[in-house]
DNA sequence: GGTTTCCCCGAACTTTCGTTCTATTGACGG
DNA sequence: CCGTCAATAGAACGAAAGTTCGGGGAAACC
């Protein structure tokens, strides 16, 4: 099991010496750098290349988030952990979007933080069962979606790939009319106008 | 802390009965019911009306991902943990779009079956971090995303949310026909001939 | 200065989408 | 037996989506 490379970037001086010394006290990591502000991460990040950063969100100046969008486009081998106090819904989907991989509240038990690097450094996305929660909601049917039928949620599944009328007709062998009237029927069952209000409606928008 | 009821959905006599046996083990804990077929749990589920379901993917029959389709829709309150070897890719996203929340692997530790379970209960979703990443993938952006410009990347947005190019238009306060042109463009880059292809391809296809 | 890239616009055109109306069939429950 | 619902289908139509021409201006880069 190689040693695992870290970076810390955090504006409270006391967690970030903590966490690194946790971190230099456990097998098989150890900090490479710490660095106060986003800016000084984004310039020191691509030099050190360390295996993974925990990255605090709340920095003054530049977010963490905004350090990420940055710096994660040139270190794609690197990844991220988002480390922060708040349980914020907008804040975990943008993180994400930049680039992370993982989410920790900082109210996590320090062991629990290096076990959570190591599952992150293997490939995984460690993160709160309940920020997982969100995630999965995403995926979720809305209670509209409950309400069709067999056939329905097959062709919604069609329209989902982006598949032409003609097309569906001919997956499910039924006549391009039968398919405009499954599908006006849907429409009409989610209340919206058209496919792609549908399939927000359906998978959640994004 | 109030007592979890749990109910288990598995063909394997063996499984079953060990979780079962775990769980009236287990502090916080009582095992309902379980049900060796989806067949009878589609029957059972909606009368014990237990906290959480343990629900095997690989029935014989109906699939346990078919079952919680089913079932779910009369147990709002219920939670669903999806259980099995495979980490399949497909079956994560189906599961979750039939209206599962967790989603554990049966090499899981008994100990930590139990505590997911409670987090499941608290209203987090407890899965593997490998598969938390798979979640995580389909909200970051695609390479090919990379290439769009600011404004394009702003239509493709307006694209997201169904609407029409009218309103793009007006949005953006340009006219259709540079709506047009943008989508047009924008449409080449991507490979694709549509809307929805397009949207899939950044934002992952579901 | 020339080239490239992005953004902008018009206009005519084809294709696809979505609506509406009517109608038949089979399955299912009271 | 009768009403209801899901699935099937045709046909005609307007609305929206996408294609393909043409062109112009502004900023950035050699």
């Amino acid at each position: 099991m190689e040693t695992i490379r870290v970076s810390i970037v955090e504006d409270t001086a006391e967690i970030r010496e903590g966490v690194q010394f946790l971190l230099n006290q456990t097998e098989g990591f150890v900090c490479v750098s710490t660095y106060g502000s986003a800016e000084e991460a984004t310039i020191g990040l691509p030099v050190q290349k360390p295996d993974v950063v925990i990255m605090d969100i709340n920095l003054p100046g530049i977010s963490g988030i905004e350090c990420v969008r940055k710096v994660k486009p040139h270190l794609p081998h690197t990844q991220f952990m988002m480390f922060t106090i708040y349980e914020d819904n907008e804040q975990v989907f943008e993180a994400l979007a930049a680039g992370a991989s993982g989410y920790l509240l900082k109210k996590t038990p320090l062991p629990k933080i290096a076990e959570s690097l190591r599952e992150l450094h293997e490939g995984g996305s460690p993160m709160s069962a309940s920020i997982a929660r969100k995630l999965v909601a995403t995926f979720q049917p809305t209670p509209a979606g409950q309400t069709l039928t067999a056939r329905e949620r097959e062709i919604v599944d069609c329209l989902a790939k982006g598949l032409l009328y003609k097309e569906i007709a001919d997956k499910a062998s039924i006549s391009i009319n039968t398919v405009r009237q499954h599908i006006h029927n849907i429409y009409e069952k989610l209340h919206v106008q058209n496919r792609t209000e549908a399939l927000n409606k359906l998978y959640g928008g994004r």
